[in-house]
DNA sequence: AGAAGGACCAGTGGTCCGTA
DNA sequence: AGAAGGACCAGTGGTCCGTA
């Protein structure tokens, strides 16, 4: 396994304020694993980011709900949605609107095994946990479900997104999560081959977008020894089976097949015939 | 089992017009078990039913697609979405707009198994048959979901609604299939129960609603039996798993659990307390 | 009154693109 | 230029309610 408990970190131009980012340690299960207090970010006070394309009113009602119109057939269960979690605090709410806190993550670099990141930085080894984390607040929304007898999650979905951020996990957020899934991936299936993979990037000095592609390769030809069937190897693995199979990484597997079945079928037409090169996987 | 091969009865009031109805046939998996032409009805020329709330522009597009913007990473395989099974033909488009064809199906009566309905009606078994059918078109989305690389659907969702809509069955839809998902249920896992409740109903002059009221509570008892877990029971049962739990029924059986619980532990509090009562299960 | 189903709607999966 | 994530959008699950 790889060494997880690292080292507290310099917070280097973070935490003016308490912030509660700590509050998913109540989280069940993985638990006590201290995660060396990464350099997250999100704490200094800066300039509001106003992308306000349309800028929706809602201010994201309810929890853990059921969606449609409500059934009246059984009624008497209707329960005002969980507001368990307490709010976070107004945003943008009085007079300084102009210097309100909301600042972004520190983006990724490619670390070793083991490396903790330098500077305003995150390293990999922090991404993975960030997963873990995920599958925790899954748990917790699966057995809030159960206990109120509602439909139960399998997959970290919208829902868990939301029940993360309440929870004060703000450095959660579904685009991220699903940008890198097939990296996670790689790293669950195939240790050996992800940390290798990050040492070579790493002495490259490559950035976390080239080392984020390269990903897809090895999770290809895992895929292939696996009839193709990325879904099956996705759900075969307890840590993997909550995540989506990216669509990218899905589709590659179709092209790759294809290409493999095309390239037999040649072989079996002229024995002499050269191989179909496929370019999606080239570049590593 | 049931006798299913019914015979072909009068088809009083319907098919003006050759509709290509059982274009399902082509259908795999269960195939040949050619289902005695019950009376559909959706043949009959009558007034337009001009259900116009909003009336939304759209005329339902593609077919087994993804959702969501595009990505453009692997574009090279984007597909123009399958119009494979021919467009059904326009309807109210020219002139004759007042007098055209759009006929219900007709209403199901409690049927015994194997008695097909008199009149304008429809079985009970032929209801049932409508969810096999509806598991035949999820194997074909299913098939052309691998075929493609494509997400490939567990349930029946929209898209198995859609496609089964443009394969011509027309007598297929949403609403009508989950109203009656849990009497399906309870014919799939209790074929005993579910013959002894149909025989009951109709010999009492029962309607459809009643019966299918009735349907909850044998379920319920199934789940008590189960430890309360409708979703393992669904999951188990190899044609019931492709079906979504209806609220309703997961709602009570999450009642009966908590009303057992609170009364065994009354129970063990003073031995001789009296069990409490649950009024969703009354009127059986 | 009883029932079939078009149409609606809140919340989903998916990811773009304005932002820093 | 590289990257983080708010916000968007097409299509979903769920079922109401205008219709016959």
């Amino acid at each position: 396994g790889l060494p997880h408990g690292l080292d507290s970190l310099s917070q280097e131009g973070l935490s003016e304020e308490p912030v509660q980012q700590e509050k998913q340690a109540v989280v069940g299960g993985g638990g006590g694993e201290k995660w060396g207090e990464p350099t997250h970010g999100h704490d200094h006070r800066k300039q509001l980011q106003l992308q306000q394309r349309r800028r929706r009113i809602s201010k994201v009602a309810g929890g853990v709900a059921g969606s449609g119109r409500r059934g009246n057939e059984v009624n008497e269960l209707e329960e005002n949605d969980d507001e368990e979690i307490e709010d976070q605090e107004e945003i943008g709410g009085g007079l300084s609107c102009i210097n309100i806190e909301r600042q972004r993550e520190h983006p990724f670099i490619v670390t070793e095994p083991g490396e903790v990141a330098r500077g305003k930085k995150n390293g990999l080894d922090y991404l993975f946990h960030l997963y873990e984390l995920c599958r925790d607040f899954l748990f917790q929304v699966q057995n809030i479900a159960k206990d109120r007898g509602e439909k139960c999650p399998t997959k970290v979905t919208n829902q868990v997104f939301r029940y993360a951020k309440k929870a004060g996990a703000t450095y959660i957020n579904k685009p991220k999560m699903r940008h890198y899934v097939h990296c996670y991936a790689l790293h669950c299936l195939d240790v050996e081959t992800s940390n290798t993979l990050r040492r070579a990037f790493k002495e490259r000095g490559e950035n976390v977008g080239a080392w984020r592609q390269a990903c897809y390769k090895p999770l290809v030809v895992i895929a292939a020894r696996h009839g193709w069937d990325i879904d099956a190897i996705f759900n075969a693995h307890p840590r993997l089976s909550i995540w989506y199979v990216p669509t990218k990484l899905r589709q590659l597997c179709h092209v790759q097949r294809n290409a493999a079945a095309a390239a037999a079928s040649s072989v079996s037409l002229s024995a002499g015939a050269p191989p179909i090169t496929n370019h999606y996987l080239s570049g590593f």
